[in-house]
DNA sequence: TATCATTATATTTTTTAAAATATAACGATA
DNA sequence: TATCGTTATATTTTAAAAAATATAATGATA
């Protein structure tokens, strides 16, 4: 039982039992907590630069990831175009939409998971 | 339902959803596989340094997380000794052992988990 | 056709993390 | 008291990751 555990560590620490969830694709990591708050940056901003800035990464490291993401993909995720108005711009797709619920539908469960395991050391 | 992300996704790439984790004391991460795999291979050699060396890892990392996880416990998990016969070494106390069938059993719970969402894919 | 902010990409620089190296202390034993 | 392999610790070096910088291309619009 969890109590064990309790009673070995330190009784003034607050302890949490947390983790991270992504999805793998041939076995490499390439959807997670970092991707799918950049679609919802590039979703909210239209812009991967703004979308990265608001992250504090690099324009190169926000594109590198996008364009792990489309490979996975059937189709792009990431829809972007270049010149015009602006200048250009992004935008994300109905699909990366669902691959964003799907995401926090997931880790709310694990969340839910955490939360219960942390419980046991109240 | 998880159909429409597969969907989404190339039909050639194999799905699995992964994740990990850990243990936090007041924030800040002090247990997890690392830490457990560590503790294991001291228990198995007698020797923090051979230990670190099995684990490819230098002596002064293993050191930094030993520390930190003695110093999350409410006595020390590792004991060590310099000097003697073979000039010292290092065993896992009772504690730790039951840390590490704790962290096996919380991490055996997610994997159940993490391969019943990837079943989702089949 | 000049301007604009962006995408796309390569190259350079900086930062950070890790590893490597060095040194002292340790204590049982020969 | 010399030796041993270890712990403990600081310092230096290396490697990896990230950021910064630079440059070209883009195309709607004024």
């Amino acid at each position: 039982m969890k109590k064990d555990i309790q009673r070995i560590l330190r009784k003034d620490i607050t302890l949490k039992v947390n983790g991270s969830m992504w999805l793998e694709g041939n076995g490499k990591r390439f959807f997670g907590p970092g991707p799918v708050e950049l679609l919802e940056l590039i979703a909210e901003t239209g812009s991967i630069n703004q979308a990265a800035k608001k992250m504090n990464m690099s324009y190169k490291k926000a594109w590198g990831i996008i364009n792990r993401l489309n490979e996975h993909a059937a189709s792009s995720l990431v829809l972007t175009s270049q010149g015009g108005e602006h200048g250009g711009g992004s935008s994300i797709s109905e699909e990366a939409k669902e691959m964003i619920i799907f995401y926090h539908e997931l880790r709310n469960k694990f969340s839910q998971f955490l939360d219960k395991e942390t419980a046991k050391f109240k």
